[in-house]
DNA sequence: CTGTTAGCGCCTTCAC
DNA sequence: GTGAAGGCGCTAACAG
C-alpha cells in the first residue's frame, strides 16, 4: 500500500485494479483520519479546479435567481462547486470574467450576462475555457441553452385568441435584445397563425423593468389609438408595471384590458388580479447548462445548442373570455 | 532583478524595498505577458485561497438574495470570490459546510442559514476557520450581523398607533426562529410604549411563506374574535399571502383592515395595495458580513457582533388613518 | 499490480 | 537590496 495507490483509489480511477482489502483499508484509513485530498494541491498538478463560475447580471432578479439555483443544484451533484460574481458597479463585462478565469480558479462559465454581445462573446473565446450562454444566445457560440421565448410568446397570443381577443398590443423590452426580440417575433407569429393583422401601433418599446412597464404602458394609452381588449407584456416585472399604470388610469384588469405576462414567479401569484403568465422552465435550463459545461470540461465537445421548447401558461385571473 | 523580487512586487509587500525603476519595470513585463499568478498555486503554498464561501437557504428568495448581492460586492471590492451553495434537497447543513471548507477551497464562511442552530453552530466551530452568521444570531458563536428586527417591529407597531389604531394584531412566524421570536417582542414593546395591553389572542403563529401568511390570516378571521384594525405582518411574503385572503373574505385593505409587513422587496410595490414595510438595509448587512468575515481571515479578530439598527417604514398605501 | 519520483507555480527563509 | 532552494499536497508516468 503506497502513496500512488492511495491517490489512485481516493480519486476514484476506474482502471486501477486493487485487492479489494487494500482498497477497503485505504478508504477506512482516509475516514478515519478525516482525510480528503486537498482541491488547490490537486487543481495545481491537473490544472483542474472542480469549479464552475456564473457570471449573472442581477442576483436580485427572480429569474437569474432561478437559473442560478438550478446551475447550482446540478454543479453540486456532480462534484463542483460555483462562484459567482454579479455585475456590481464599477465592473466591465470582462473583467468579470478575467476575475474568474484568467486567473484559473474555475474549469468553466455559465454567462447569463451579455450586454455588449461582440465584445463580451470575444472575450469569452479568448480565453480558451469552456463556456456555456444562459437564456442568450449569440452567433459562433458553441454552447447555449435558451427557452422557446418566441414559441412561448406565440402560444401566449393564442391564448389570448382563444379567450376571444382580437386586439392584441404587445408591451416589448429593448429591441436591440435577444430576448425582447424573440418575443416580437413570437407576437408577430401568433397574429399570424390566428390570422390577425400586424399594426405596428400595437406595439410599443420599453424594458422589462416595472418602471419602464409603467410607461410604456402610459406610452400606449395617450397614444390617441383605440385601445386594445388585450396585452401581451414582455416579462413579469413591466407587467406589474403596466397592471398599476391600467388601475391608476381607471381601468380594470381584466374587465377592460386582459394581461398575460412572459416568464412566471411569485410575484404574478401576489399580484391583483393574480397575473396569468407563460412559464419557462428556468431552474432546468441552469440545471442543462451545469451540465453541458461539465460536459465540455471534461471532454464531451459536442457542440449543445439547446432550445427548451416547454412553455407553459399559467392561467390566473387577469385575462377575461371576450364574448 | 529576481524571481523573488518579482514575487514581492507582485503580491504587494509593503515592507519590501526596490527602486522605483525595478517595481515599474516588473509591473510593465507582468502587464504585457498577461501574468498574474496562479492562486492555486499561492493557496498551496500560503493555505489561502481568497474565497469565502456563502451558505443560503433559498437562492430564489429576494431577502437572501439581497444580503448575497451585497456581501459578493464587498467581497469582490476587497479581492475575494465567493462561493456558493444552496441547500438543495438532500444536502443537511453539516454536508454544505464540508463540502466548502473541510476541502479547504475557503477561507472562512458567511452562514445565512441555521435551522438547527445547535448542530449547526457546532459543526461550524469544529471546523477552525472564521464564519460569519447573517440575518441570524446564536450563542457563542464570535461574529454575527443581524438587523435590528425587535427595533423595527416596535417601529411598525408605533406607526400603527401613530395613524389611530389601536387594536393591532401579528401575523407571527414560526416561534422558535430567531427573526420570529425578535419580531413578536418588538410587537409587544411596541405595545407597551403605546400604552396598549397585550392580547394573545392577536397574534397567530404561521410562518413566512405566502400560503403560511394566508392561512393564518384566515385563521385569525375565523376564530371569531372582534376583528383588529390593523395587522402588523412578520414577512413580506406571507403580507401577501395575508392581504390576498383578506380580499377573498370581502374585506379591503387598508378601509377594513391595515397592514403593514416586516422586511421590503420589489413586490411591496406592486401589491395592491402597496404595501406599507419596514425596510432592513439588507444588502449593507451582506456587506458588513463579507467586510468582518474578511477581516476574521486576516486576522483582526476582535468579535464582530453587529446589529444594525437602522430601520425605515416605508410608507405605501395600506395602511389607512383613523380618526 | 505496486512503489518511486518529478514536478505543477508559488512564497519564504536564508545566505549573500 | 538579491538569488537559490525547499516544499506546500498531489498526480501521472514509469520502473519494478
Amino acid at each position: 500500500m503506497s502513496l500512488g495507490a492511495v491517490s489512485r483509489v481516493l480519486s476514484g480511477d476506474k482502471t486501477f485494479v486493487v485487492r479489494d482489502e487494500t482498497r477497503k483499508k485505504i478508504l477506512a484509513a482516509a475516514q478515519r483520519l478525516n482525510f480528503s485530498p486537498s482541491p488547490l494541491a490537486r487543481g495545481l498538478r491537473t490544472s483542474r479546479t472542480f469549479t464552475i463560475g456564473a457570471v449573472i447580471p442581477d442576483l436580485d432578479n427572480p429569474i437569474h435567481a432561478q437559473i442560478l439555483k438550478g446551475a447550482e443544484g446540478a454543479a453540486a451533484a456532480r462534484g463542483y462547486s460555483m462562484l459567482i460574481a454579479h455585475r456590481f458597479k464599477g465592473a466591465t463585462e470582462s473583467s468579470l470574467y478575467e476575475r474568474l478565469l484568467l486567473q484559473t480558479r474555475v474549469d468553466g462559465l455559465i454567462v447569463a450576462t451579455m450586454h455588449d454581445e461582440h465584445a463580451g462573446v470575444a472575450t469569452l473565446a479568448e480565453l480558451g475555457r469552456p463556456f456555456v450562454l444562459v437564456n442568450r444566445k449569440a452567433a459562433d457560440v458553441q454552447h447555449f441553452v435558451v427557452c422557446d421565448d418566441q414559441g412561448g410568446s406565440k402560444k401566449a397570443v393564442e391564448y389570448l385568441y382563444s379567450k376571444g381577443h382580437r386586439t392584441i398590443a404587445h408591451l416589448a423590452g429593448e429591441l436591440h435584445r435577444y430576448n425582447a426580440i424573440c418575443r416580437l417575433n413570437g407576437y408577430k407569429d401568433g397574429l399570424a397563425a390566428c390570422g390577425l393583422d400586424y399594426d405596428p401601433n400595437l406595439v410599443v418599446e420599453g424594458g422589462y423593468s416595472q418602471d419602464e412597464g409603467s410607461q410604456a404602458m402610459l406610452k400606449m394609452l395617450t397614444a390617441g389609438q383605440p385601445l386594445p381588449t388585450a396585452i401581451f407584456v414582455g416579462s413579469l416585472l413591466s407587467a406589474a408595471g403596466a397592471i398599476k399604470t391600467l388601475r391608476a388610469e381607471g381601468l380594470s384588469v381584466p374587465n377592460d384590458i386582459s394581461v398575460i405576462a412572459f416568464n412566471d414567479g411569485s410575484i404574478a401569484e401576489v399580484l391583483s388580479p393574480p397575473l396569468t403568465t407563460v412559464r419557462v422552465p428556468l431552474a432546468q435550463m441552469g440545471q442543462i447548462a451545469s451540465d453541458t459545461l461539465i460536459d465540455a470540461i471534461e471532454g464531451r465537445d459536442t457542440p449543445v445548442q439547446m432550445t427548451i421548447s416547454e412553455t407553459t401558461i399559467i392561467e390566473r385571473e387577469s385575462v377575461a373570455t371576450i364574448t
